[in-house]
DNA sequence: GTTGGTGCAAAATGTTTGCACGGGG
DNA sequence: CCCCGTGCAAACATTTTGCACCAAC
């Protein structure tokens, strides 16, 4: 797999989109490669945040088209999404593979952190109540280091 | 006390209620009554499940009272949320303090734990990255025993 | 040429709000 | 008697769905 830089452009290129949508029997469409790219650009986005961002250079693009892509997205893996607070899902690419995110209540700020940081965790509720946990979806809420500090 | 019914946790008696109420000048009344005898008999439930519960003893209670006294009662203390899943906000009483929720995925299934499991991640995303961690609305994802033993 | 994908509009959810009436204090 | 709390309906926000047309292959 051909992982080199991870900012702004494209990561998972193209050619990667086209053979996962062509070995699963769809299409490759603009509307795709655009929703692909603004979930990588952005890092974490709501479906509203993703269309705002493709409708920037393909104004056409329907909000239904976004969650239809997101959807289809995420079951070729190459998205992921998870809550942060209300209902509002964040997407972001998952070609980092899985980390944990920490939301700061106050200011909304997103950061992740490596997984590892939870290993005793996961280790503990599979030790003691058998259970697996999803690294991944995990969100920690709390206040970010700004804002314990100004209050 | 007057404690009936199949609730397990000690409820938060109507005495204490009124109490609570009247010392920030509001009102008792029995929808809120109700609403908080509801959470703490579903132990979690979202706001559709509390205003069914409610409005199986009074079938008047409209769903946007339910809204409405659920926050009422956050504001006092009386009840947590915390975002389980998409978007469903999870209500339960907080006569017991914090806990951690474990969410199956397969299932649905929620489980508690006790907070000091996470103690060693809180400790280190202080330490690490100064952030404080809001250990009552920690919700994780993945597979209980049960489904994970299965497949 | 097929068939899947998209845009559009409407429907389905879930939550909030404005308003007038009725009950709590 | 005052005015908070409620029911009701409508407004809202977000996500899903039905359908006809268009484009990918």
């Amino acid at each position: 797999m051909p992982s080199r830089h991870r900012s702004t452009a494209a990561p998972v290129d193209q050619v990667d989109l086209s053979a996962q949508l062509r070995a699963r029997g769809y299409r490759l469409t603009p509307q795709r490669q655009l929703v692909l790219e603004a979930v990588q650009a952005l890092e974490h986005g709501t479906p509203d945040e993703v269309a705002a961002r493709v409708q920037e250079r393909a104004a056409g693009v329907n909000i239904s088209t976004v969650y239809r892509t997101l959807e289809l997205l995420e079951e070729l893996g190459l998205v992921r999404h998870s809550h942060l607070g209300h209902g509002a899902p964040i997407y972001h690419a998952s070609t980092v593979p899985d980390h944990v995110h920490l939301v700061c209540r106050q200011c909304g700020s997103i950061q992740e952190v490596e997984p590892g940081a939870v290993d005793p965790l996961v280790s503990k509720l599979r030790h003691d109540r058998g259970f697996e946990t999803d690294v991944g979806h995990l969100t920690v809420f709390g206040r970010c280091a700004d804002c314990a500090g100004e209050s």
